[in-house]
Parts: structure tokens; C-alpha cells; sequence
DNA sequence: GATGAATGAGGCTTCATTCAT
DNA sequence: AATGAATGAAGCCTCATTCAT
């Protein structure tokens, strides 16, 4: 990634991305689903190019790098996803109005399955690369640390306070959830050989119960 | 990987293991540092010769490939270290001896901490390589099927039968542990940016206590 | 070679070949000169480039392997040649038009004898590469054996109901006449060392002598 | 070939080639059939020595080059068959002996038939290397100029003095001949892709009777 | 005499990127 | 804006040959 710092590629992309033509969106769209499927590294300019129906040349009119290719499929997720998901936790995944954490936990699952679902391929893409690039792990975090972080702080002083969660500090109990959650969904869009019919809910409420239980008082 | 079969690959690997030159050993050091460091990808064959202080001819004299310089590095470790497994498992970890379900889960998670901080780079090899690889996914499951997975059912059977677990099928149960247990190891060797100095043992008990009381009844 | 089936590769080269540039046109006339002149095996990829004054990338872009350009040497050449060669001998040595076999056969020699010479280096190449490529022996006979076949066993029907030739199997005939032939070009062609100025004209009465005395009745 | 004059390098081999260990014969047969079935260019001196139970050491400890290994495969059978030619003509082919032209053809490819039968594989592979090596086509002709040349000239003079062949000069009439029987044992032994059974004296009797009539008065 | 580890030059190929049209 | 030809650096790999043991 040629830009150090996510926040400023984000923000640069803001202004770039004025109008996209057809092409553009067409350029992304492939790449997105090759990156997915095959990764960064194995995925050239002129396969995506090809499969866009583009030349190489129009490619890098556009985006100039293939680093900034992939800038281009990420940020705009990020840069939707992550101030929506403060907004969308505080309406939807509104603590207050659960009578408990599990509650809570369960509506925020399916909230992020629905979202991951609905975004599986830059999903795919983002933790394969989390792997291999220091900017993505050095920058996603903090992404998350105003109003999201903000709100889980809260919503876990909330019920500890009501005596649900045991007295761990806030970061060793969100990394707990955390790692959890995030394992089970690179378990379930990635690792999983074979997309088997699952029963989300069912898999959720498993989930639910094993997280709950286990940072119960 | 050329070979289909990951168990077929480890015995052939068995048989040609002859002696090992001085230079072969820097070799596969050297591979091992720097797959772990920049991925196998990222490396070149050029980069990983010069670093051993060798030319490039001898590496692919002695490994053919560059894949095969990978199974050089990955299989010896799969190979002492699944049989081994089991038999650890069942000297040190013996339930029988725990009283409890948490005291049986700390042992594993000690050894297995152990054993993978002694084996850092080749687990962060593992884990970066399972996610662009089909035969180390399809292949790498099958090899804990025997023994390991037997020790593990009767395991859990015990447990549940003495009323510590919930009566969820060991599939879905072991499922969850695992993948519970595999990204904090991830988490902690490859994910945290700087390694920062840490209490394992505070670490261990943190874990354990969330899983025991995830799967309880 | 890549395709199996050779007349599957010149109908697939017949679908590529869209405009070829002046470099690509370039890099074709250096191969063939330098795959005449040395071999194909003895000809690498950069003295072909650096000879035809464009980089390796450039002639690999292009005909995306050696084997490509061998086959972008030889295609072209098989597929005018051959049909042509059914049209031209009805036309030009239609042995109806001959009083005799030994017409008949000096009209053949001389034409033939025109049409390597004018393809000299391309004969070259595929008689030398037809040593060592299975695909060749086993491909390119066939590629004979509509038309030009055809042709051939009536005209020598016509010339043994003439009472002209010898009464062995048709085959057997062929075989021993261009065998024959074939080994005259390839004499003249490839193997006497200084091309010495000869005389054409003489050099085929000789052969038409041997040949028409060979096979008479 | 190092050594640019083929006599000399024969009579060189004279000298170096004092016992052959078993080893060396073992890897001049392994190179013999190697080179004769893929080509020279081809084999790696690692496969030979591999085939041969032998190390690469060992290999150009005897040899010194690839290419002098090729000269030891070749020159002994040049070394041994060309002066043997000449006496094994004159006692088994003896043109006086036979009543007619046809009859000493036959005795002479009789005798040739059945040593490159003998040794059929440095046959192909003379052939082979023939069409790239200058040095073969050079110095290969002039080993027979002396004796076979003698005998041969002698015994066209002698049957055109009885009449039996055409009035043309020697190495014309040489030339029609030996291409075309030369060309037969190339088909024969190199091209034809399946050996069919075939019946050699049948064959030899087309042969005959093609190139007496070729070349009568 | 034999071994086989080591070499380094050179081979084919891929690929992100540039540039004239 | 779009194209696609051109590039050259870099990648993986092969191979004849040398040399210490």
C-alpha cells in the first residue's frame, strides 16, 4: 500500500472518486472477485483487465498502481462501513433495549452476518491481506477507535454494571469477544472447504450462548 | 504444492531426509525466517540464497522447487509433530488425572503454547500459507483424524458424562474450542503488531476460564 | 508443441493472426533465420529479441511461449502450403496434359523445387525439428492425405493403366518416389556444405531419369 | 565437438582409450541409448550418470566434457566401421563375384542392413547430430574418401563397362545412390513411428530393383 | 578413483508499468 | 479517454562443470 496511513487514503480516495465511469466500476467489480478468490499476489493487471473487458492501459489511466487498485476496492468499504456501523449499532443493536448481553451480542451477530454476507468478497479479501501487510494492521484499528469503540466501552461498563459480565478490564474482554467473533466468521467464509447449508441462527445461537457463558460473571 | 497428498508428501519426505549438508541447513533456516517474515509469495528463491550465503543452484539442487523448499520447511514440522501429539496429549494431558475440565484445558493450552512459541515461525508459515492453499486446508484436517481426534471425543465424552459440558455434539463443541483456541494463538504470534511483553500464564488462565464457562452445561 | 493435433493449431493460429505489427513481423523473420541456421533448441529467446532489436517481453507478449513461436514459424507455412499445393498440381502438373510419367514428374520436381526454394529456411526448420518432434512425424503426414493424396494414387493409376509403371502397391510407389524426392531436397537444401552453384535444370533430369527409370514397369 | 578435424580426434580416442573400467562402459551404453532416443541436446549429463548408477564426477572424471563423451560414443564406431567397410566390401561384396549390377546392390544392402541394424541406436544418433554439427558434416565424408571411395569408383567403372549403368559421371551416379539408400535407412530407422514387423529381404528387393532400373543404361 | 555438493551462467517466462497513437 | 504495443526487471529453474573430501 503506497499510503502510510489508511485515514488519509481514505480520505484522498474521497476526492478522486468523482464520477466512475462504467468501466471503472467494471474494473473494481472483477477485481474484487479475483482478489477474493485468488489473492492479491495471484491476480495480474491483465487477467483483471481481460475478464473487465478493458485494456491494461485504461486500468492504469485510472488507478496508476495496482496497489491503488486494491485502495480502491477497500476503501470504500471501510469508509461506508465502519461510521455506518456506529450509527447502525446504536439504532439497531441499541443495548438498552435488550433486557440482556446476550440479547445484545445476538443482534449484533446478526447484524455483522448480514453485513459480512452481503460483502463477502472484500471480507475475503481485507483478512487475506491482513496477513501480509503492516499498514492493514497497524491501520485498520484504529479505524474503530472513535464511536465504535466508544460504544462497545459503553454498552460493556452497561452490563457489567448489571452484573452480567465478569470484572475483566474492557480491552481483554473485547478482545475475547472479538477474536472470537471474528475467528468464527473467517472460519465460516473462508476456511470452510465446502459452503455447506448452514443454518445461520442455529450457528449464531451456538455462538451466542458459548461468548455469553463465557464472560458471564 | 506439487503433491496432492499431504500425508503421501510427508512419507516421501521420511524416506529421502538423508543427511543434511551444512548449507542445507542454513538453507531451510534462512526459509524459514524469511517465509515467516514476508510470506512464501514475497520471498525469492534469489533472496533466500543470497541470505544463506549459498547460490542459488545449490538451493534448487537440493529442493527442486521452490515448493518443494516450502514442504521441506512445513512437513518435518507436521510430521514430528502430530504423532507426537498424541502421545503428549495423552502423558501430559491426561484428563483422567485433571479434576477438572479447565484443569485438563490449561495443560493443553500450556503445552500447545509452548510448543508453537518453539516453533513460532513455522506456525506463522502455516497460517499465512492455509489461506491461499487448497491442499493444506483440505490436507492438513485429515492428519489430526486419527489418534488426535479420538483422544479429543473421548475427552469431552468424559467431561459431559461428569456433567462439566453441555450437551452439544463434539463436532460442533470441538468446533468451537478450536477455533476459539487457533485464533488466540493467531492473534498472539502473528496479529499484535509489536510483542509487547506479556503475562502468558495470566493469558492462559484469561482463555481457559472463558472457554470452560463457554461450553459448560 | 503446445496442441497435440496440428491441424487443430493452424485452424486455432488462423483465428489469432489479426494484424501483426512491424516488430512482431520483425521478430518471426529473425526466428526464422536463426531456427534455420542453429536449431530451434540452440536459438534462445534473447538472441532472438536482442537480433530483431525488441525486448524479450516484447517477442513474449506476443507468442506467449518459444514453442508459440515456433508454431507461429511453421503454421503459417503449413497452411498456405498445403491446400495450395492440391490446387497447383491440378493445375500445373495435371498429368493429363503430360504424354508421360517422366513429365508428369519433371513438372512436379520443378515446381516443388521452386516453392522450397523460395521457403528455403522454413524447410529447414521443420525438416530439422521433425527429427526430435513426435508431433511432427505423427502430425504432419496427415495433414497430406485429403487432397494431395487423392491426386497422387489416381495419377500414378493413370500412369500404371499406361502401362508406364511398375505394378506394386500404390503406397510402396510412393513411399520409394518421395523418399526419394524428399532426400534430394534435403540434400540440397541442408546438408552439402557450400552451396555450390549448380545447375537446377540438370540436377532435376538427373532425378527425373533415376525416378521414371526406377519405377518403370 | 572440440575438435574440429573428426581424424584427428579419432585417432586421439586411439590413444586415451586404454581399459575401460566397467563404469565407463556402463554410462557410454546408458548415453547411447539416452542420445539416440532424445537427442543429445536433450539428455543432461545428470540423467546419464543417474541411468548409470554412476555420480556426475565419475562421469566427467572419464570424459572431461559432454561432448567428448558424444565423441566417445561415436568415434569408436566410425574408428571400427569405416575401415572395416572396406574390407568386409571387398571379400563379402566383391563386385566380381556377381553377375550383375542388381546382385552386388544386394549384397552390399544386405551387409549395410545388418549393421545398422547392429547398431542402430549410434546410428540415429549420428543422424540426428548431422544436421547440426558442421563438423560432422565435414569430417564425416572424408573418412570414406580413400578405400570405399576407391572400391566404389571401381566398381561403377566396372559395371558401366559392362553395359549395365548409365553414362554419367561417378559422384553423380554415387550421389543418386547413396541419397537414396541413405534415405531408406533414415525412414527406416528413425522416422517410420511404429516399427511394423516388416520384412526386411522384401523390402530390400523394392529397394534393388528401384535404384538397378534408376541407374541402367 | 569415486563421490556428490557447489557453482554461476544462462534459459524461459511473468508482470506492473509507460507511452505513442 | 482509450488502447495495446513495448518494456525491463525480476522470478524460477536447468545444466555442464569444478572441487574438496
Amino acid at each position: 500500500m503506497s499510503s502510510k496511513n489508511l485515514l488519509e487514503a481514505i480520505l484522498a480516495q474521497s476526492k478522486l472518486s468523482k464520477k466512475e465511469t462504467v468501466k471503472q466500476q467494471k474494473i473494481v467489480e472483477t477485481a474484487i472477485a479475483m482478489f477474493a478468490e485468488k489473492g492479491y499476489a495471484n491476480t495480474s493487471t491483465k487477467e483483471i483487465a481481460t475478464a473487465s473487458g478493458v485494456s491494461e492501459g485504461t486500468l492504469f489511466r485510472h488507478y496508476g498502481t495496482k496497489e491503488n487498485l486494491l485502495l480502491a476496492v477497500i476503501l470504500p468499504f471501510l469508509k461506508e462501513s465502519i461510521p455506518s456501523l456506529a450509527e447502525e449499532l446504536q439504532e439497531q443493536v441499541n443495548p438498552e433495549q435488550f433486557g440482556s448481553f446476550e440479547g445484545f451480542l445476538r443482534a449484533l451477530l446478526t447484524n455483522r452476518m448480514q453485513f459480512i454476507k452481503a460483502n463477502k468478497e472484500i471480507f475475503q479479501i481485507i483478512v487475506k491481506e491482513f496477513l501480509y501487510r503492516d499498514e492493514l494492521r497497524k491501520g485498520l484499528p484504529p479505524l474503530f477507535d472513535n464511536d465504535v469503540l466508544k460504544f462497545l466501552n459503553q454498552t460493556l461498563d452497561l452490563f457489567k454494571a448489571r452484573g452480567e459480565l465478569v470484572d475483566l478490564p474492557n480491552p481483554i474482554l473485547l478482545r475475547m469477544i472479538f477474536t472470537c467473533i471474528g475467528s468464527h466468521f473467517v472460519m465460516r467464509f473462508l476456511l470452510l472447504p465446502e459452503p455447506v447449508v448452514r443454518d445461520d441462527a442455529a450457528e449464531i445461537d451456538h455462538l451466542v450462548r458459548f461468548i455469553t457463558n463465557g464472560v458471564q460473571r
